[in-house]
DNA sequence: AATACGTCCGTTTTT
DNA sequence: CGGACGTATT
């Protein structure tokens, strides 16, 4: 067994560490996954462990299933521990045994969205005015309460404003439990709950599970917290691993102390430090470390390196985002000419909006990516429409998702009649279904409104007979079809119901997909993996490169050889609302630094003078992080950058005697994105550069040019619209000016 | 009851 | 700017 071989000696003594509490404090790319799948290995061989008996907690679905493979790679076929992030593993405690607790084990998991609705029913019983109590503001305060282990009693009314929030809580909370349904804060307070409430069911997972390791440990929140502690039991065989530089989800509630304090929560800890970093060059870990390290509230610590020194970080700031995207492609692409792999490239933004443009440029620029995270294919409309259908045969009492298809599509069964129904489940306590069929077979509705409603609940009983014979796929496809979901959106204009058959399309090849794959193969878990597994696994990913782009939350735990930060802005990143707090500012520091180390071989940070938000045109200063990169380790770190130095040869923009980095007032320079062209070499009568005239757009300046003769195109950047317009060149009619 | 406009509002970050 | 939602219109 090499399982010790290639490990540094304090990777060895994690590793080898026998019984009792582990503190893993390990740097950025120092090997952290290496040593929990190692250290799993070795228990299991070197001790005898049973690989069921290990339970390894993770925090994203991402990383839960590297470590998957990970370990089988090492382990073989056979049997393997549980890993898997908190929120599974919670749901799947929940369902053996949430009966304890009052709910049925087929409970469905609401999404945000879910919640909201369900919040807002509420909000009406209440009679809460709207404005003072926004539905999104209740949802993040009830989810905050669940993340500090907070049930609605606990809530103190300290002041009317509490007290009303407990009282929305408590509503909501009895909802959810009518709609047999949990949110995800539930998953983790409730499986809480069940432990404290229920010491006999802890004892049995006791008995099982005798080896806990948790990943990311600086990310967790209270709920959590109480949960591994739980977990831990007695024996304590507990193994963290975590750094509190990479701390960034506070605003889940994530407690950066349970890492800094674990020495005194677990008393007789063996701690271990990892401080050699295998991932990046000397200059990118150097920089990173100059950003982290003005934080206050960390360990003092600096990682090490044997790697070569490396290139220069890359600074650079462009007059707007359309040219931060292209430049962008333009670097992936020399980086491709080097013979550089597009899977190790990645493109990181603050915020989940940044990422449209960047994907604009890549569709342009023939650039195969990726994204991450994003708008979720489940979320989307349709998908979460049939999805309603499925979720109301596994669990007729979710009234969500019935509410929301009862009159999708149209079946005639208005506002009225649903208010109607919904009253009468209230007054009963009772499941809108229930109610549903009262409507249906009792003297509750005008005759016509329960004829429909009859029909409507007919349908669903033919859906319920056919679950029961065909394969989930098809179940889908017949609900689809027969619903008559499929015939209005045929009946919509072309481009917008096309998309969306595709994406129900995808949805039951997802499914077909699912359904050929390894274990349980049921509605029910199908609709687990879809609540809790955000993301859909594109088949095809895996096979054929491509660029990935996320937000900088989503990279956490990833590295790539050629990394991209884009909007290093102030008020975007470090976001806006960080800006008077400090302890959030050192969260965005953390996020800075949590950036920058996924980077192996090459760093660019990118930024904007003009960067349209809201529709609205927006100059920020350089976000300061840029400032606390010594500038021996930057390229471009001391002047405002033109967006190609290299091939700028007017002068006048950088004739400008620039001002410092972090001068707030910004240099309005309009014209700048004209001089920077270059005419390229040859066509007769138009060039890049070439400024030119439309009789609609005005001046511009041609900024590409693509195919021949009469499918010849250009891109043409127009300082009316600020921004980009592709035109046939045959149509446009523009002339020189 | 269903559609067609109009308005308001928003963006952190994720399970 | 664009999506979500509410109101006006038929």
């Amino acid at each position: 067994m090499k399982l010790l071989h290639n490990l540094n000696p304090p990777q060895k003594e994690a590793v080898q560490h026998g019984e009792g509490p582990l503190l893993v404090l390990a740097g950025a790319g120092s090997g952290k996954t290496r040593v929990i799948v190692h250290r799993i290995a070795y228990l299991i061989h070197e001790r005898g462990v049973p690989p069921w008996q290990i339970l390894a907690v993770t925090f994203t679905n991402k990383a839960a299933g590297e470590m998957r493979e990970r370990i089988r790679h090492m382990l073989g076929d056979g049997e393997t521990p549980l890993v898997s992030t908190f929120h599974s593993t919670c749901a799947r405690f929940l369902r053996n045994d949430i009966k304890s607790l009052g709910y049925d084990p087929n409970f469905a998991i609401y999404d945000d969205k879910d919640c909201e609705r369900l919040l807002k029913d509420c909000s009406a019983e209440l009679n809460l005015d709207e404005k003072r109590y926004p539905v999104k503001l209740l949802g993040s305060s009830i989810d905050e309460f669940k993340n500090q282990g907070m049930t609605p009693f606990d809530v103190p009314a300290d002041s009317p404003y509490q007290a009303t929030l407990a009282r929305v809580y408590r509503c909501y909370q009895e909802r959810l439990k009518r709609c047999n349904a949990v949110d995800f804060g539930d998953l983790l307070l409730l499986t809480v709950q069940l432990f404290e409430e229920h010491p006999e069911v802890l004892e049995k997972y006791l008995k099982r599970y005798r080896w806990i390791m948790v990943d990311e440990y600086q990310d967790t929140n209270p709920v959590q917290y109480r949960l591994v502690q739980l977990l831990a039991g007695e024996r304590q065989n507990l193994c963290v691993v975590g750094d509190d530089d990479q701390s960034i989800y506070g605003w889940r509630g994530a407690d950066i102390r349970n890492i800094l304090e674990f020495e005194k929560d677990f008393p007789g800890v063996k701690v271990v430090k990892l401080e050699q970093n295998y991932r990046s060059t000397k200059n990118i870990l150097d920089g990173a470390w100059h950003v982290v390290q003005k934080n206050r509230g960390r360990k003092p610590k600096r990682l090490w390196t044997d790697n070569p020194e490396g290139e220069s970080i890359v600074y650079r700031t462009l007059p707007n985002e359309w040219e931060e995207a292209r430049l962008v492609c333009r670097e992936i692409e020399r980086f491709l000419s080097e013979g550089g792999d597009l899977s190790e490239v990645a493109v990181f933004y603050r915020t989940n909006a940044q990422s449209r443009v960047i994907e604009d440029a890549m569709v342009a620029a023939s650039v195969p990516y990726h994204m991450v995270g994003g708008v979720r294919f489940y979320a989307r409309l349709e998908v979460k429409d049939i999805l309603a259908y499925l979720k109301v045969l596994d669990n007729p009492a979710d009234d969500v998702s019935l509410k929301r298809i009862i009159n999708t599509p149209p079946r005639g069964i208005g506002n009225t009649t649903v208010q109607r129904i919904a009253e009468f489940a209230n007054e009963k306590g009772i499941p809108f279904h229930d109610a549903m069929l009262e409507g249906a077979y009792g003297p509750l509705l005008p005759a016509a409104a329960k004829g429909k409603v009859a029909a409507f609940v007919n349908e669903m009983e033919g859906y319920k007979a056919l679950s029961e014979k065909l394969p989930l796929s098809e179940l889908t496809a017949a609900v689809i079809n027969d619903s008559g979901y499929y015939a209005r959106l045929k009946s919509l204009p072309r481009d917008e119901g096309q998309d969306r058959i595709e994406n129900l399309q995808e949805l039951v090849t997802a499914m077909q997909v699912y359904e050929t794959g390894p274990g349980e193969k049921g509605l029910a878990d199908f609709l687990e993996q879809v609540a809790l597994v955000s993301d859909l696994e594109h088949e095809g990913d895996g096979k054929k490169a491509s660029a990935t782009l996320m937000t900088l939350h989503s990279a956490k735990g990833l590295e790539f050889q050629l990394v991209f930060m884009i909007g290093m802005e102030e008020k975007l990143f470090p976001h806006a609302r960080a800006l008077e707090n400090p302890e959030q500012m050192e969260e965005e520091r953390r996020l800075c630094y949590v950036g920058m180390t996924r980077a192996k071989k090459r760093l660019f940070l990118l930024n904007v003078r003009r960067r349209h938000i809201f529709g609205q045109e927006q100059m920020n200063a350089p976000a300061r992080f840029i400032a606390d990169i010594p500038k021996e380790l930057l390229d471009g770190g001391d002047l405002w950058q033109r967006s190609e130095p290299s091939r700028d040869f007017s002068s006048s923009s950088s004739s400008h005697n620039l001002a410092s980095l972090f001068e707030d007032e910004m240099e309005p320079e309009v014209a700048d994105n004209e001089v920077r062209m270059v005419p390229e070499d040859g066509e007769d009568g138009i060039w890049v550069g070439m400024k030119v005239r439309h009789a609609q757009f005005g001046p511009g300046t041609i900024r590409k040019i693509e195919g021949e003769g009469d499918n010849q195109k250009v891109i043409v950047w127009f300082n009316s619209l600020g921004g980009p317009k592709k035109l046939l060149v045959r149509f446009a009619g523009l002339e020189r000016a």
